[in-house]
DNA sequence: ACACTGTCGGTTTTT
DNA sequence: CCGACAGTGT
C-alpha cells in the first residue's frame, strides 16, 4: 500500500490519507480524480475498515466496474467483493427491491425506461381527452421528471400555487392531474421509472426511520464521484445516509457540470461546505492528461463563465501542438476531413484507431462522420444514440420477459398483446384498459377474469385473449424450472417472433431476427456468469434490471481498436490522444435551445470545456458552412466558442470565417417553470457568410449527391474475427470473471463459435466467444 | 382488425 | 429525414 501512496503527488495524497469527517475534493480535468477515489477506498480498507461499510457512488456502471477491479488488484478480490459500488440508480434499485414491501411495491417491480413513461403519459393524455398538440407527451414527461428530481410529489405539487400557476400560464392547467394519474398507473403496474428509483428511496428513508438507521449504520463511509452532477433527490439521499457518521467524501469539478437539464444542481457542490460540519476541502489542480496548449486554451474558455469555484488548472506537460481548426462546406466534407485526418495521424504517428475520438453535440451528427469513416475502411464504434436494448424487436422480446416476471406491467403488455399480430386490436385493448381502471386492477387480471366481468367483447376475440393469458401462464411455469436463456428462447419461438421476422425476408427482417438471436446469446452469457455467483435465483429479473440500467458505455469492453464516436456528454470522464470536436457552429453548439438564459449558455460552455479537456495530445475543432438538418441544407456560422479561445492557441487549417453572430436577448436567470422560448428567439443574422461564388447552391448540391449514389458500397463490417480465430484447443486464456484457464474444446463457427474452457478454479464452462470477455495468455 | 397513405412536427444532451 | 398518428380501404 505504501508503494501506491508514494505514486501520488502531495495534493492527491492528502485526501487519500484523510480518514474521518467530511471532505470535498475539487478536481480539475485530468488531475487524477479517479485515482484519488480508488486509492482512498483501498486505503480505508487497508486501515481495517470493513468494505461492507463502504458505499461508493459513481456516474456510470463502467466507472464503478473499473474502479472496483483496480481496488481488487490492490487489496485483493475477495475483499473488494463486498464493496457497494455503482450508480445511484443501480445501487438504490437494489435497496428498493429489498425494502419494496414497505412502499407497497412488489420486489420484482419493473423499471420503466423513458419510452415506457412516454407511452403511458401519451395514453393518459388521450384517455383524459386532452389536446395532444397542447399536452405534448415528451414535454409532459420532461416536466414530471423534473418534479420528481426536485422531490416534488403530486401532493407537493398541488400545495404549490407557483407551480400550478406556471402550468396554467403555459396553457396546461391539468398537468397536476396527469402527474397524479401517471403515478397511480405506475404504482398499479408495479413499475418505477428512473426518477422513482431516487424519489422512492427518499420516501423509504424518510418514512421509515428504522430503515434509515439500518443503512446509515451500514454505510459508514460514503464516497460520491461527479458530485457536481447530482440532483436534489440524490443530494438528499446522500445527506440522509451520511448524517450519522458524517464520513462523506465528494469529488467533483464545478467546471464540468453538464447535466443541469436533467436536474443536476450545481449548488450541491457549491454549498457543500455549509451542509456538513468541519469540511476539509482539497484541490487538485495539476493536469496530467493534456498538453499545455490544450489546458491553457480550455482555461481561456471557462474563464468566460461567471459562476465558478475558484481553481486554476495548470500542467507541467509540454505545450505541444496548437489546436487545429478546420472549416468545410458541408457536413459530408467535414466527415471526409475527419476521416482522412485520422488516417494520416494514425499512419504518421503510429497511433491505434482507439486513440481517436470524434465528439459531437447531438447524436444525429454521427451519420455523416460514420459514412466517411466507413468509406475509408476505418473501424469505428458509435456510443449512445439508440442502444441495442431500445430497438423495437429487442424491446418486444424483453417486454414478454417483463410481463412474465410482472404481469401487472402495463406498458409491456400493451406492446406484446398484439405482436406478432393475433387479432387483438386497439378497440379491445381500450375496453380492457377502461375496465382495468374502473376495477383498479391490472389489465392482465381483467383478462384472466373475463368470465366474471361483462365486457362487450366478441366470442372470437375473447378466445384469443384467453389464449394469450394461457401462453403467458405457461411461460411463467417454465420460468420456475428453466434458466433465463431457456425461457427467452422458448418465448422467441413460441410467440412466433422469430418466425415473423424470418418470413418477411427483407434485409430489415433478417437483421431483426439476427438481433433477437444476439439478444438470446447475450442472455445465455449472462446466465453463464450468474451460475458462478452464489445467489443465482431470480436471474431473469436480474438480467432485466441490468438491461434497464445499462448504458451503451457499459457494454464497452474497451479491447477493440476502433475510433470512438459519441456525444460530448458521454465522453465525460474519458480521454483520448486525439480528439475531434465537430459541428462547432452557432445554434448547434451552443445549441439553439440553450441560448436563452445565461446559465444555459454557461452550461454549454462547460460542455465545450469538457470536450476540449478530453484530448491528450491534439484537439481539432471543425465547422461547416452549411449542414443537412431535417433533410434540408441550412446555412451555418462558426461557433462563438472558437472565438472565445485566445487566438494564439489556434492553428487555422483553412482561412477562418468570422463568426458574426450577434448576441441574442437573454434572460438573466432561469425560472423554474415552463418558458415560452419562442418569445426570445430572434431571426438569425445573415452577415458573416458572404455568398461565395464557387460554392454550389443548396439545390445543386442536393442534385450532386443524388448523382453519385455513393462511391462504392459500404465495405464488409469489421468484427475482428482475427482474435476469434486464434482461439483453439490448448490455448491458455483469462476470463474477467472466471480467471485463468485452458481451452479444451471448440464448436460452432462465426458468431456461434463456442469454447469449452477448463478453468484453474476447477470448473469447466462453455462460453460463447462472441460475448466471453477473454484475453489470450501466451 | 389491419395495411397502406399522407400529414405534421421535431432534436439538444441521459440514468 | 424520421416516427407518430389520423384517415381510408379491404
Amino acid at each position: 500500500m505504501e508503494n501506491y501512496i508514494a505514486e501520488l503527488n502531495d495534493a492527491q495524497r492528502a485526501p487519500v490519507l484523510h480518514k474521518d469527517g467530511a471532505l470535498m475534493v475539487i478536481a480539475g480535468a485530468g488531475s487524477g480524480k479517479t485515482r484519488v477515489l480508488t486509492y482512498r477506498i483501498a486505503y480505508l480498507m487497508y486501515q481495517g475498515i470493513d468494505p461492507f461499510n463502504i458505499l461508493a457512488l459513481t456516474f456510470t456502471n463502467k466507472a464503478a466496474r473499473e474502479m472496483k477491479s483496480r481496488i481488487a488488484s490492490i487489496v485483493g478480490g475477495s475483499e473488494a467483493k463486498n464493496l457497494w459500488m455503482g450508480t445511484f440508480h443501480s445501487v438504490f434499485a437494489k435497496i428498493l427491491r429489498i425494502e419494496s414491501d414497505k412502499l407497497g411495491y412488489p420486489s420484482n417491480f419493473t423499471i420503466y425506461d423513458t419510452q415506457d413513461s412516454q407511452r403511458l403519459i401519451s395514453s393518459i393524455i388521450k384517455e383524459m381527452g386532452l389536446d395532444k398538440d397542447v399536452y405534448k407527451y415528451k414535454q409532459v414527461q420532461n416536466r414530471i421528471s423534473s418534479f420528481k428530481n426536485s422531490l416534488i410529489t403530486v401532493k407537493a405539487y398541488f400545495n404549490n400555487p407557483d407551480l400550478m400557476e406556471a402550468d396554467a400560464m403555459a396553457k396546461r392547467p391539468r398537468m397536476g392531474e396527469i402527474y397524479n394519474e401517471y403515478c397511480e398507473r405506475c404504482f398499479k403496474a408495479g413499475a418505477m421509472d428512473f426518477d422513482d428509483l431516487l424519489l422512492k428511496t427518499n420516501e423509504l428513508l424518510t418514512r421509515f426511520p428504522e430503515v434509515l438507521a439500518k443503512y446509515q449504520d451500514r454505510f459508514r463511509y460514503i464516497l460520491v464521484d461527479e458530485y457536481q452532477d447530482t440532483n436534489h433527490s440524490q443530494y438528499l439521499i446522500v445527506k440522509a445516509l451520511s448524517d450519522r457518521y458524517q464520513n462523506i467524501c465528494v469529488v467533483g469539478d464545478d467546471a464540468q457540470s453538464i447535466y443541469a437539464f436533467r436536474g443536476a444542481n450545481i449548488n450541491n457542490i457549491l454549498n457543500f461546505q455549509k451542509d456538513y460540519d468541519n469540511v476539509t476541502m482539497y484541490r487538485l489542480e495539476q493536469n496530467y492528461r493534456s498538453t499545455g496548449n490544450i489546458v491553457k486554451a480550455a482555461n481561456s474558455v471557462i474563464e468566460k463563465n461567471k459562476s465558478r469555484l475558484d481553481k486554476v488548472v495548470w500542467t507541467a506537460n509540454d505545450d505541444g501542438n496548437l489546436i487545429k481548426v478546420h472549416r468545410s462546406e458541408t457536413d459530408a466534407e467535414e466527415g471526409r476531413f475527419v476521416a482522412s485526418s485520422i488516417f494520416e495521424n494514425s499512419m504518421q504517428h503510429q497511433m491505434n484507431h482507439g486513440d481517436f475520438a470524434v465528439l459531437y453535440r447531438t447524436n444525429s451528427q454521427s451519420r455523416a462522420i460514420e459514412d466517411a469513416l466507413r468509406r475509408k475502411d476505418i473501424p469505428y464504434r458509435i456510443y449512445g444514440g439508440l442502444s441495442f436494448y431500445q430497438r423495437k424487436e429487442i424491446k418486444d422480446v424483453l417486454s414478454y420477459l417483463r410481463l412474465i416476471i410482472n404481469p401487472k406491467d402495463e406498458e409491456a403488455l400493451k406492446r406484446v398483446i398484439n405482436f406478432p399480430a393475433r387479432g387483438i386490436g386497439q378497440t379491445t385493448v381500450e375496453k380492457l384498459t377502461v375496465a382495468a381502471n374502473h376495477y383498479r386492477r391490472s389489465i392482465f387480471e381483467v383478462m384472466s377474469n373475463l368470465d366474471k366481468i361483462d365486457l362487450k367483447i366478441h366470442g372470437g376475440t375473447r378466445r384469443k385473449l384467453e389464449d394469450f393469458v394461457t401462453m403467458i401462464r405457461s411461460f411463467q411455469v417454465t420460468n420456475q424450472n428453466a434458466d433465463a436463456f431457456q425461457l427467452a428462447e422458448q418465448v422467441a419461438k413460441q410467440t412466433g417472433i422469430l418466425q415473423e421476422f424470418k418470413k418477411d425476408g427483407t434485409p430489415e427482417g433478417i437483421a431483426r431476427m439476427e438481433n433477437v438471436e444476439e439478444l438470446l446469446n447475450g442472455i445465455q452469457d449472462f446466465v453463464e456468469g450468474q451460475k458462478e455467483l452464489a445467489d443465482a435465483e431470480g436471474s431473469l429479473s436480474e438480467f432485466l434490471e441490468d438491461v434497464a440500467l445499462a448504458t451503451d458505455l457499459d457494454q464497452d469492453t474497451g479491447d477493440d481498436d476502433r475510433v470512438a464516436l459519441m456525444t460530448i456528454h458521454l465522453a465525460k470522464g474519458l480521454e483520448f490522444p486525439y480528439v475531434y470536436i465537430v459541428g462547432m457552429e452557432e445554434d448547434l453548439f451552443p445549441s439553439a435551445m440553450s441560448m436563452n438564459t445565461r446559465s444555459e449558455l454557461e452550461e454549454e460552455r462547460r460542455l465545450f470545456y469538457v470536450a476540449l479537456t478530453r484530448a491528450e495530445k491534439q484537439a481539432y475543432l471543425t465547422y461547416t458552412q452549411s449542414r443537412y438538418r431535417w433533410g434540408k441544407l441550412i446555412d451555418a456560422e462558426p461557433s462563438r466558442f472558437i472565438e472565445e479561445i485566445e487566438d494564439h492557441f489556434l492553428e487555422h487549417l483553412t482561412p477562418p470565417v468570422s463568426s458574426g453572430y450577434r448576441y441574442k436577448p437573454m434572460m438573466d436567470d432561469d425560472i423554474f417553470g415552463p418558458v415560452d422560448k419562442s418569445k426570445f428567439r430572434t431571426t438569425k443574422p445573415k452577415q458573416g457568410t458572404p455568398p461565395s461564388h464557387h460554392s454550389p447552391s443548396p439545390e445543386k448540391l442536393k442534385k450532386l449527391r443524388k448523382l453519385r449514389p455513393d462511391l462504392g458500397v459500404p465495405k464488409s463490417n469489421m468484427t475482428d474475427n482475427q482474435a476469434l480465430n486464434e482461439l483453439e484447443v490448448g490455448v491458455k486464456v483469462e476470463h474477467t470473471r472466471f480467471g485463468k484457464g485452458e481451452i479444451v474444446a471448440i464448436e460452432g463457427f462465426g458468431n456461434d463459435k463456442k469454447a469449452e474452457i477448463k478453468f484453474d478454479t476447477g470448473g469447466i464452462k462453455k462460453l460463447l466467444l462472441r460475448f466471453a470477455k477473454l484475453t489470450i495468455l501466451e
